[in-house]
DNA sequence: TTCGATTCGAGACGGATCGATCCGAATTTG
DNA sequence: CAAATTCGGATCGATCCGTCTCGAATCGAA
């Protein structure tokens, strides 16, 4: 009963790795298209070509079927160029390729757009998010530890605020391409009043 | 056929403007508690203590129920206190006051999620959020109109900034109260450098 | 006052969709 | 070959849409 592992070898028929693939893939790919609310486990498994028991064995619900796909998306990484400016356009500049090349950016507005009124997945997806958010608050960090930020700057609030135009645009449907990213990173840095240190004073 | 107008006096029983608010007060709730996708007229109709005609006599589909339904709900307002630090600390204490005092902080990420994936509602809904974000460009242009930001300041990247923080904090689920307004509007004026012209160095 | 027109809340209806389970066929271990 | 497990598809109950019906209520016109 609770001694077998549903992974170790064992009689019987061996869970398809590929009809596993199509399933989490099939699920980013509705989520993108119907939403998470929307999302059924009938339209999935038509989608992955799978019976719906094929996806009632491997998941209870479609909650852990999508946090598992949604795991699946690749996520902000960090980098280290030397300077904050250049640790962070990079970081952006790579957020909006992603945003723009996976179903990222069709399924983070489904998910979050539900999480408002699902508890359950909210307590599933939050730790996830604040998790992809590290590496932009290490980069802040970082960029405290080097003298380029002011000691005791909120970094959760800084963090909103570089991200701020990106998740805004993403969420109410404006344009977002890579040229944004330049003057964004600049704009939060130095501020809307443009106060830029181009001249002297290195500090 | 096409002369009478539903609002013309007309015999018969007129149209009850009660049904109508607790219809449109029913939609707010139903949206907050399950999302757009999961909102259903039948749910609808009963939360309003109304029958399911009642509601078809008047729109034709959730779509423009709900779009009526949001035009309900209160928005940011312009205002003037003299010098542009003023006028966004006062406006964004005011938005956040809204979001926490009315239906909104749960409709809009409800409505923004389902956006991303239908494209009727988008068509409508894109351009109201372009009216409610007018005055807020408004007290920016007045602020470069007043030296106060640079000319040729990208005023929508601006306003992206601005608000940033909350957006982002509305979709993701991090704690937002008034007490982050005057942090946010500073950050985003002078920047995570905090080159603030506290000191010296005018223009 | 009477009569026709319209709306009211409530619910029945057929059709469609989906969740969750069940079934026979297929595949693997031993 | 036999037992075990998974496979895709079928099945049943529940829910909702959109329309319709019902008796009561409320209007303008006669």
């Amino acid at each position: 009963m609770t001694t077998n592992s549903p992974f170790a070898p064992r009689a019987g028929r061996p869970r398809s790795e590929q009809a596993h693939r199509a399933i989490l893939t099939a699920t980013l790919e509705s989520l993108v298209e119907v939403g998470y609310s929307a999302l059924t486990i009938e339209g999935v498994a038509q989608r992955a070509a799978v019976g719906k028991a094929t996806i009632y064995r491997r998941w209870a619900s479609k909650l852990p079927l999508v946090i598992e796909a949604y795991g699946l998306l690749p996520q902000l990484e960090e980098v280290d160029t030397g300077s904050l400016v250049g640790d962070l356009n990079e970081m952006l500049h790579d957020y909006l390729q992603l945003l723009t090349s996976t179903p990222l950016r069709g399924v983070i507005p489904s998910i979050a757009g539900e999480r408002a009124h699902n508890p359950e997945l909210s307590e599933l997806f939050d730790p996830i998010v604040r998790d992809r958010r590290r590496p932009l608050t290490a980069v802040l960090q970082r960029g405290v530890a080097r003298g380029e930020l002011p000691e005791g700057l909120d970094l959760e609030l800084a963090a909103d605020l570089l991200v701020g135009p990106i998740t805004t645009r993403l969420f109410f449907g404006a344009r977002i391409d890579t040229a944004m990213v330049e003057p964004m990173v600049e704009m939060a840095l130095w501020g809307l009043v443009g106060r830029r240190p181009g001249d002297v004073s290195g500090g």
